[in-house]
DNA sequence: CTTTCATATCGATGACCTTCGATGTATTGA
DNA sequence: TCAATACATCGAAGGTCATCGATATGAAAG
């Protein structure tokens, strides 16, 4: 007797998966989690560098790490304001990570 | 002249954040994010891990792996069926995911 | 009871990731 | 021009992760 044997169809392909994976990753560090939750709360909807390592507690070339990676991630974008880099997110790529969990579900009940 | 000095009020703490990124780390990964796409595609929302390894290309330890860290998050479960075990969406955890990408946004415009 | 099949676990390997001190780059202010 | 500040990059150390062969467990079938 054979096991259940569901059709894949529709199914994400390898890039697709790729490509989101590489999103929810980026967001898949607590570290990260946070930073985009200060810059959501942050006035202005923005804020710098130097006012992350403080609250997070982590020295300064890590926190730039992370800002690379959310960078990278087209997470959020930073602005050269003179001598300071204003970060700020980018609501499309949050809307997407959102959608592509929305997306291929069952319908709810 | 310092710079924006942000207030970081409603912030994540560092448990809420390890919390979430749990979930988003278990999601981050190209494998584990087909695995829950065939599990929404499958018929009856059901597939057993034998199913899973020929599309995904990769060795049963390596299924049982993945299998084993979506189960750990709460994102999936498994029920013995006899030979097999039938794997299932968690929903609520999808849409933990999703109210925690939609909170602590500013307004859209 | 033995064989067969689905799944889980173990151990090893190689890659990747986080963290930070040291250092480089760029911009401002004196 | 020179000192100070914000940020990026480099290199190293330590931990974690994905992958798979070998092996164990568990259940059905002959």
């Amino acid at each position: 007797m054979d096991c259940c044997t569901p059709v894949f169809a529709g199914v994400l392909d390898a890039d697709e998966a790729a490509q989101t994976a590489g999103l929810l990753a980026a967001l898949g560090d607590p570290v990260r989690l946070r930073i985009v939750s200060m810059l959501a709360a942050a006035r202005e909807g923005t804020a710098c560098g130097c006012d992350l390592e403080a609250p997070l507690g982590l020295a300064q070339p890590t926190v730039s790490h992370h800002l690379r990676i959310l960078r990278e991630a087209g997470l959020i974008v930073g602005e050269r304001k003179g001598r300071w880099v204003h970060y700020s997110l980018v609501r499309e790529r949050l809307d997407e990570i959102r959608d592509a969990l929305s997306q291929r579900l069952p319908e709810p009940v």
